[in-house]
DNA sequence: GTGAAACTCACCCAAATGTGTGATTGACAG
DNA sequence: CTGTCAATCACACATTTGGGTGAGTTTCAC
């Protein structure tokens, strides 16, 4: 069988030297190239064409999750694992939003590394437990009221976000044009907005609704 | 060391049998109850507090789906996971949005899912690998342009998201009112929207940006 | 160089929206 | 019983929006 072959962008001299002895000495891994930035990812990568590529994320010049965009965008075929200290949920997502395909903390041992580069191969998304869990958490939406809406409110943001008029949420929710809009006027203080598009905005990417 | 306690939600009396029979033959494992299908899942989690549920999702009566969030509403700190053929991209998300802890398929051999039961306790949130996959492809937003928007619509759409008004999108983008009006217009129209709500709503949750 | 897009701008009009102010009703807690 | 709050409705006014129509420029592929 062919080995999976693997590029690494690790800052850390002696920890990018160490993986690549260690990948470099295993059974089914080749290690193409090692670099300690990933300011030209985009071309490294149709150099090398990885199946794999490794990458930190605290890197001088271009951080690593612009790496991601820049490796995935010239060979989207290549697999990226973020291999990183960094637990924090900001770079996390930005992360997987630029299509990385695992996500590990440096607190994994390398054999557990090499698993996952496997893992991926085989079309899987190896993620550290505590990795899955922020990520499996952020599709429970809920919380929901922080900001106080009453139920009717609510009512009347859900159908707003439906794209209704005044006029259409009143007749959907049998009440006049005028008692809408006051729910409306009510629904945007509480939500410190101006309009109802600022509202819907807002409702969609915390997750109100 | 207290074992891990269960309770099992499985129609398949055979399977749900077999899981039971191992699971209490294997250090560290205890199985509180197993039932046929979940439509007192509720009740069933008040009384026996498991740490860890296994739920099919096609059952008879209350599907698993219901099941996860009757639990997960009774005793958020029990871990579900799914256990299912399902590899429906509709039915993961919604158990996911339920609160599921992790899902797997029933091809996975007993041993890994043993090993998932101690990693959902350890906080991880264990799945296969063509789940984990789905879910973190969930993330990549982008493919955004069947709508085919020119990336002056684009940059307008961007704006609209942020509650700008047409005079501050013009102002923004250093183009004149109108020129902004007109973008507006074709934004609609391609996305067969009929107000800046409809487009704000659509662009949001079809992560057109 | 010709045509197709994309981008720019302008004008018109009816309808919807944002904002303010004020009032009535019922429910519920203290 | 009284005050608070949710929910209902009304009127007024300036601004914004959606829709239509038309037109000039640049850029780029064929």
């Amino acid at each position: 069988m062919t080995p999976i072959s693997l590029v690494l962008f690790e800052d850390n001299d002696r920890l990018r030297e160490s993986l690549v002895y260690l990948l470099n000495n295993t059974e089914g891994f080749r290690v193409l190239a090692d670099y300690r930035h990933c300011n030209d990812a985009s071309l490294i990568t149709r150099l090398h064409k990885p199946d794999v590529v490794l990458m930190d994320i605290d890197m001088p010049g271009e951080g690593g999750i612009k790496g991601v965009g820049m490796v995935k965008e010239a060979r989207p075929l290549t697999a990226v694992i973020m291999y990183t200290v960094f637990e924090d949920d900001d770079k996390l997502f930005q992360c997987l939003c630029a299509g990385a395909n695992g996500y590990l903390l440096k607190k994994t041992p390398p054999g557990k590394l090499f698993e996952a580069v496997q893992e991926v191969m085989q079309g899987g998304a190896p993620m550290s437990g505590s990795i899955a869990r922020k990520v499996l958490n952020s599709f429970q939406q809920g919380k929901s009221n922080q900001y106080h809406l009453t139920p009717r409110e609510l009512d009347v943001l859900q159908h707003l976000i439906k794209g209704y008029s005044s006029k259409m949420i009143a007749a959907a929710l049998h009440i006049s044009f005028d008692t809408a809009r006051s729910h409306l006027k009510n629904i945007y203080n509480k939500l410190h907005v101006n309009c109802g598009k600022e509202a819907i905005s807002k409702a969609l990417t915390e997750h109100i609704i």
